[in-house]
DNA sequence: ACAAAAGTGTTCGTCTTACACCCATGC
DNA sequence: GCATGGGTGTAAGACGAACACTTTTGT
């Protein structure tokens, strides 16, 4: 059997939050050719040596950037040409790209480790000097996430355990960039059986009337599906 | 900068077509190990000396197998572990894997090129002996394709260039395996414009009301997504 | 009393479904 | 004439958007 050179193999990940009321995704910034000084996800090298699986290997790489495993890590797709990577054979690079959404404040990042420039952007005002085609692929999973909250589809470790239905909704908001109708939002809720009021909890203290502590049922958050 | 070890990167297609009046997907039977016997999707190595990205290699793996260049081919998923090729360092096995969806009778095998077994299996009648994880790839293969048949959004290369409406109506029922309204049907073709009659065409000789004659818009129609 | 947010009901228009009905042809 | 598939209209129901409305608190 004839042995064959094989591509260089990535993953990369776009992580996604609310910062300041608003989605953002984080980005690094290139310090070596190609595309040296422009943003890009952040990702790492394939180990054969210490990732059992793809999934595996795209928690290890959240967590070297991130310090906390990202709680809802899904596949977007995968991208690989020539001339992509200098490091492959005849700069064969594959990249295969995730997505994930954390919950504001959730991530440590664990700076050093030649990250010297990881930052949230917001997903509204993205630099124009963006290496590959990962202007593409941000907005790939921008889409998606909305697409998933549109559909009252909340991933998991995203929307905390315990909130209001006020609460929830301004999330939804400011992930989809536009009000809705809170009427509409409560009774989708209500019909499809995604969220139950938790017995005898309710949040007081503010200046009117005091509102019921909520909690997704387990039918309503989406897997994991690394 | 270390040099990393890389996994054994392949590409598999699941290529569905319509035979006999029902929707087949494209299997092989494996002659080595592992899962010697059992039934697999067709693919091959990728090979970074003759392919310049990742849908060129599945456009030439699939042309290897069909004879023909499928049509609609587009990426559905990656799937990657230790333990699935023992090719690669440690076992590390990548396969990036596709659907297409090609007309009946399009594909002329080229068998020879160690091709034994290559054989169109009704999806609904898929043997218990499958390779790896390729069950649940073919069932996510037929969701996509069902599903896209349900929005009227026909893959290029599937549908005919010219044909009646009932055509294609018998053609979705067929992919999507209930019948549909007709009424339904053609209503929203014609509201969001899918099809146009060909000027002065129609197609008689039938013990009935001839049909007029359809192609798809060019707005219609799938893109190709490699 | 009043402001402010929680929570609900009701109307309206849009889209889908199911079904009934005509039309044109070959036999 | 009649069987057969092409082609269209229509009423019933499902669903979502928009808006008005009531409720309950702290001040």
């Amino acid at each position: 059997m004839p042995t064959y050179l094989m591509p260089f193999c990535r993953v990369e990940i776009a992580v996604q939050s609310l910062i300041d009321q608003r989605l953002n995704v984080l980005l690094i910034r290139r310090e070596e050719a190609p595309y040296k000084g422009f943003w890009a996800l952040p990702g790492g090298v394939l180990r054969v040596d210490l990732d059992p699986d793809l999934g595996a290997a795209a928690v290890r790489v959240a967590k070297e950037r991130l310090g906390i495993p990202p709680p809802n890590l899904c596949q977007m797709k995968t991208v690989g040409a020539k001339g992509r990577d200098p490091r492959g054979e005849a700069g064969w690079g594959l990249s295969v790209v995730y997505r994930a959404l954390i919950a504001e404040g959730a991530a440590t990042f664990a700076p050093g480790k030649r990250v010297t420039e990881l930052r949230w952007v917001p997903v509204d005002e993205l630099p124009t000097k963006i290496a590959f085609d990962h202007a593409e692929l941000i907005a790939q999973a921008v889409n998606q996430t909305r697409s998933d909250i549109a559909k009252l589809s909340f991933p998991t470790g995203f929307v905390p355990e315990r909130f209001t239905l006020g609460e929830l909704q301004v999330l939804s908001e400011q992930v989809l960039g536009h009000t809705i109708d809170k009427a509409s939002f409560r009774r989708k809720l209500r019909d499809r059986g995604l969220v139950e009021a938790i017995e005898g909890e309710q949040l007081r203290g503010s200046a009117h009337r005091p509102s019921a502590i909520f909690r997704l049922r387990r039918s309503a958050v989406q897997p994991n599906g690394i």
